[in-house]
DNA sequence: GTCTATAGAAGGATAGAC
DNA sequence: GTCTATCCTTCTATAGAC
């Protein structure tokens, strides 16, 4: 969780990876300032000169974690996706990408957080949305657009095959991830999962 | 959210409906005793003479609200699957439920509930998922067995297909909805999302 | 800028009267 | 069983010294 936000002071910069760290593990409600503070090895008074207010520190550190992870996330998969020319092998390296995303700790933390305050900080869900699902599926519907103009994919509505091929890429792992339990993350089920995907997408998609 | 739990004491009746109301609206950590003793109407000292503690009391509403929830959608899903021997359309009819399904405040106000704390109380998770999504699968992987069997789907491994079915149908709605923003949900725009899976589906898993 | 000390509010839980 | 009143802890935020 290091160096989300640069800044030049060292005081101002452990109070942004402690409450980085916190709020990622434990979410809003149940991280005090004291606990900031301790983590980060300074008083509460400048904590509060630096932060502001607690609510003010969380939707900081929640918007640069998840403005800082989907940049990320877009330039591996924009490399990894151009690289090929055959669309299965794209489709498998992107949903490999995808799967390796989701099993991230970072990843799991954000969309918890987002979830569990997107009541009290609505803002901060929609800002999460297109700053990251809906970013992302511009850019790879793109790419279906562009194959199934090539002819390389059965013509159809670029959208809604990004949507579909990402749903199945995601599968069950979002939903068991998302609330704590398990999921097999070796190379192998990986693999064979994004294999099943791109077996279903392609004979629902391809054109061989 | 009326009774969730059935009881013959109209104050502990009284207790538990509050109780579910505010959890399920407000998660744990953001509604406190006072506010569900002032929305039972009861006083403090009653409603920890019924329920205990805020834990106990939390994991009782939640756990029997899972449990009431699915056990209504399990019922639901089995008539309407069964009603018809035409592939295409028990899967048009088996999405359009789910979707329903996955539109009700409830469900979503469970799912937020369970994402959110699921680090405080993990066993919560694990039968959220086995009463519900699990449960839900295991039987309708049993349906596209028979049906792989019957010559109306072709050949393969029943669970992944069933998983992929229901990713198809989640698709984004599920995303979009733990995180609260709003997704569309008319008559149409449900019918036009369920036809895109059970297209891809049969595409996929037909043998037309 | 940084600390210690504290104000002021709210929460979980209980004692004791009825 | 039910209520009122209260204890103790913890939380956010700030005042004032250095």
């Amino acid at each position: 969780m290091s160096a989300i936000l640069e800044t030049e002071s060292p005081k101002r910069q452990a109070v942004l990876d402690a409450a980085a760290t916190l709020f990622m593990a434990h979410g809003y409600g149940d991280v005090s300032m004291d606990a900031i503070a301790r983590e980060a090895s300074v008083s509460k008074a400048t904590l509060y000169a630096h932060c502001g207010s607690k609510v003010q520190l969380f939707a900081t550190i929640i918007n640069e974690t998840c403005r800082s992870k989907m940049v990320a996330a877009d330039v591996l998969v924009e490399t990894e996706i151009a690289s090929t020319s055959d669309v299965g092998e794209a489709l498998r390296a992107f949903g490999i990408r995808v799967t390796q995303f989701l099993l991230e700790p970072t990843t799991q933390a954000i969309y918890r957080v987002v979830v569990a305050e997107c009541v009290r900080f609505p803002e901060l869900a929609q800002s999460f949305y297109d700053s990251g699902p809906a970013h992302f599926r511009a850019f790879f519907s793109g790419w279906i657009g562009r194959q199934m103009r090539a002819g390389r994919l059965r013509e159809g509505d670029p959208t809604v095959a990004a949507e579909q091929f990402v749903a199945l890429v995601r599968g069950d792992i979002h939903l068991r991830i998302s609330i704590g339990l398990s999921v097999p993350h070796d190379a192998a089920a990986i693999e064979r999962h994004v294999g099943d995907a791109v077996d279903t997408f392609l004979r629902a998609f391809g054109t061989g």
